[in-house]
DNA sequence: CGCGGCTTTGATGTTCATCAAGTAAAGTGG
DNA sequence: CCACTTTACTTGATGAACATCAAAGCCGCG
């Protein structure tokens, strides 16, 4: 970061990898020339919202990670029937689980809002893990983190009753994503739905209950939270 | 394998890790050197059905894997109620969940058929794939296909009603584990409640109902799945 | 401006958990 | 080894939680 020749450091300058956030977390093992090797090679890419980024059954040439934005990954579980599997924003790696065990894609992502991927192909990766071991434990932490992370709230969520579970998730909106108790959803009712298996008549019923009991406020798609004690005892007790 | 010193060849015919079916597996692309480490540094423990391996809440201090047997990965969600993340057997890297990521286990494992395991240190285990990149590839493709399992099962028995979660579990048991239409079911009908999220009693009912329906016979724990198209059929379907 | 998708509310029916109660099996201590 | 306790299994009846159906208002978009 110092000690290095002009032009390499001027070559760098150039290269927005170096201090991509990103890297100081998944990467943060990654030596300097791979760095350098890894800003030529990635592409970048911008989504919509509401932009399918991969299809399940597509195969998997890419570690797509989200630099910017949030997306949802899903999986049509029947004709009629989406299984939302999780919604991660930047800096997870929601993306880690399953370029490692498949071919092809087994859920698809779409962009929930508008959103910035980087992506580097699968060999890439393979090869910065055969030579930077420090950078492989590193991605083993995050894959660990990610399914853990998936697994957890799955469990969570089933446990729940349908109260409870929109408590559940209202809250995670506000404390994980947004850091508010203001927001903005991302996703529809419908959506919602999907996220944490019930129907959408009743995550509009139960937020209107909610609504009467003055405990949220909602306009549209903005969301306030006006009794977070109430709604903590929701969501840990139903 | 060939071209080694003498008194090595000698000492590694006396360790069984070389030959250890686990090893084909996850260990594949271990070198020789780290195979003789690996012996020395390893540590096995036979559980009998029924014994608790690791308890929720306990540091994380080895990799754990199943060289035969069966366990169960398990949480207690509430002071009633515990919810089972997983049956795997021997050769499922099941053990690979959260190690990397949590320092204590987030969940607890117990045998349910007399279980050997055996077990490496997280320090060694981190050398191993500091020490050879090869190895940490490897590992990365077992905790990403562990995960996938666990994710998919979830998502896919949640879409099913009771029925079709019995239909799933019992194919599962004689397709996967057992290889046979012919078992001895290795849990009890609460356990069974537990992993796929119901009450036991209607795990007893649904059984009865199957066996009245001549699609299965019970004689206790032992299980014969008589018409497997028509389990199937509920499986999938319901 | 009209169509399709999203949202909302109410009424109805199904699925499933809970409660109750009894039998069988399996472990426990004298 | 037998009385005793506990744990697993089983069936039926009831009610609660939830999905489904129906109908209508809303909004963005071609």
């Amino acid at each position: 970061m110092n000690n290095e020749a002009d032009n390499t450091i001027e070559t760098r300058a150039r290269c927005e990898c170096k201090d991509c956030i990103i890297r100081a977390l998944i990467f943060e093992h990654i030596h300097s020339d791979q760095v350098f090797d890894l800003c030529r090679n990635k592409r970048e890419a911008f989504y919509k919202k509401g932009e399918v980024i991969v299809s399940e059954g597509m195969e998997i040439h890419d570690l797509i990670y989200v630099r910017e934005g949030l997306v949802k990954y899903y999986k049509q579980v029947s004709p009629i029937k989406t299984q939302i599997i999780s919604i991660s924003r930047a800096y997870e790696f929601t993306s880690l689980l399953s370029i490692f065990s498949e071919k092809q894609y087994i859920h698809s992502i779409a962009a929930i809002e508008d959103t910035r991927v980087c992506m580097i192909t699968l060999e890439q990766l393979k090869k910065m893990v055969l030579e930077n071991s420090r950078f492989a434990l590193g991605l083993l932490e995050k894959m660990s983190k990610a399914a853990d992370n998936v697994i957890q709230t799955f469990t969570t969520i089933n446990q729940k009753h349908l109260r409870g579970r929109i408590a559940f998730i209202l809250l995670h909106f506000a404390n994980e994503i947004y850091k508010s108790e203001t927001y903005n959803l991302p996703v529809s009712r419908k959506e919602i739905a999907e996220l944490i298996g019930m129907t959408t008549e009743n995550v509009i019923r139960i937020m209107s209950e909610f609504r009467k009991e003055k405990i949220i406020r909602i306009n549209g798609k903005q969301i306030e939270i006006t009794d977070i004690p109430r709604l903590n005892l929701i969501s840990t007790h139903g």
